[in-house]
RNA sequence: GGUGAGGUUCCCGAGUGGCCAAAGGGAGCAGACUGUAAAUCUGCCGGCAAUGCCUUCGGAGGUUCGAAUCCUCCCCUCACCA
């Protein structure tokens, strides 16, 4: 039993350069395995959790993560996955955003002494000089393998400039350079990331003459098709000031059945025989299923007691509770709400709805309440008499949308 | 640089002088059914305190009573050639 069956087991490996090698290394001695995280954003999303999981199961299981963060590689821009180039960031901009990962990160991983690592390959891609690279590192690359990357041949349809056709061999040179300063053994990553890990353990092989391992998770979907964290109304982040805990909670209670146990094993920590149980609830009872997801994703990522916040908030908005303040939340000067306040502005100023258009369509339509009573024309004015037990004026859009106004 | 094709509302994609806020599909939203699920059905789906008004069809001009549609210049994308 080693890391490798956890992984396998929970739903992680899509592919794996060498299963059994592997299995047998991570048996053997204490590994280190990296992940590489562009920095384009000052953010991860939910679809860099597994990811950030796996190096969190490297470590609980004994072994070393190292997280590195793509400062150099992000001024490149990875073309993998992707169906057109990228805008370059800025220098500025990416040195912002790795600082933001690092912090992050942090929250996930223990960097203390002997622990997991974190490092930004601006360190050693910045100061590489052209002609010594093309000498040292280009004359290992065939083109002709390169092309047939399935993450190149995609691009060949549409265009790829020469610098994104370069990154392969940034990607690969950091896998080469890791292995050869600090003895890294693997590096995992998406699906996506198949080719430049591949082109990495090739390298380090000719370079190094060391064997290191590739290991890539399945870009995971939702069973209606949709990308994991991204909504219609935009990206799930893991930065509370982006996504609030009761939106990042609500996005997980909101998973479809199909899901449940598939993600139970993806992004909690509970036990298989726990997941299996929780799964097999039949009917409606699947929703506790989700509650408990929701829950510990949240944990995970929050932390315990935002999690619990969220949970109660969820409860209240949903009608079995009373803690409310999780709920999202807006506050309005009281005299306003005493002389009345049109029901299709309160929509818009809260952020429920767009534009003043859509507030009046959800009301045509019998979308919009204010506590329990459907609102039926537009510019209802809705004053302090509709506050609830709390002292707030509960509003609510479509079925799943709440938020309160509290009088200042 | 040459030649050809093309840029339409969130996306794909019709429309080639008035019937166009612009077909159809997807996405999204709401309602019904439910379980904060899926599937299905129905409605909505530029903005505005709104039976009307305003802004949109790559950009800027022009022709016309009237332009997404015609003309001129410019920008960008793609394909082939060099």
């Amino acid at each position: 039993m080693s890391v490798y069956d956890t992984f396998l087991e929970r739903g992680y490996v899509e592919q794996c350069t060498d299963a059994e090698a592997l299995s047998v290394l991570f048996a053997s001695e204490q590994v280190l395995g990296y992940i590489g995280f562009d920095p384009t954003a000052t953010s991860l999303h939910v679809g860099s959790l597994i990811p950030i999981l796996s190096l969190v199961h490297l470590q609980r299981e004994g072994h070393r993560p190292i997280a590195l963060v793509g400062g150099g590689t992000g001024m490149v821009g990875d073309p993998s996955g992707k169906t057109e180039m990228r805008q370059l960031l800025t220098l500025e901009t990416l040195a912002a955003n790795a600082e933001a990962l690092k912090q992050q990160l942090s929250r996930f991983l223990d960097f203390g002494p002997g622990q997991a690592l974190m490092v930004n390959n601006v360190d050693w891609l910045a100061p590489l000089n052209y002609i010594e690279m093309l000498r040292d590192v280009g004359r290992h690359f065939s083109v002709n393998r390169m092309l047939a990357a399935e993450s190149v041949k995609q691009r060949l349809e549409t265009g790829l400039s020469f610098i994104e056709f370069n990154y392969m061999i940034l990607q690969a040179y950091d896998f080469m350079h890791l292995c050869k300063t600090m003895g890294c053994r693997l590096q995992m990553g998406g699906n996506d990331q198949w080719g430049n890990i591949v082109a990495g353990v090739d390298l380090t092989r000719r370079m190094v003459g060391t064997t290191v391992y590739g290991l890539t998770f399945p870009l995971i979907t939702t069973s209606t098709g949709q990308k994991m964290g991204k909504t219609h109304a935009g990206t799930i982040w893991l930065d509370a000031g982006r996504t609030s805990p009761y939106d990042f909670y609500q996005y997980w209670v909101n998973t479809t059945d199909a899901d449940v146990e598939r993600f139970l094993k993806l992004f909690t920590f509970l036990p298989l025989d726990q997941v299996a149980e929780l799964a097999s609830l039949p009917g409606a009872a699947i929703n506790e299923a989700k509650q408990v997801l929701a829950f510990e994703v949240t944990k995970i990522v929050h932390g315990q007691s935002e999690a619990r916040l969220a949970q109660a908030a969820a409860a209240a908005a949903f009608g079995h509770g009373e803690a409310s303040e999780g709920v999202p939340s807006t506050s309005m000067a009281r005299a306003r709400l005493e002389a009345g306040v049109p029901a299709f502005m309160l929509l818009t100023e809260t952020g429920l709805c767009q534009s003043s258009s859509e507030a009046r369509r959800l009301i045509s339509q019998g979308g919009a309440y204010v506590g329990q009573e459907r609102l039926t024309a537009f510019d209802q004015p809705v004053t302090l008499a509709a506050a609830g037990p709390d002292g707030a004026i509960w509003l609510r859009a479509g079925k799943k949308k709440h938020h309160r106004i509290l009088p200042a």
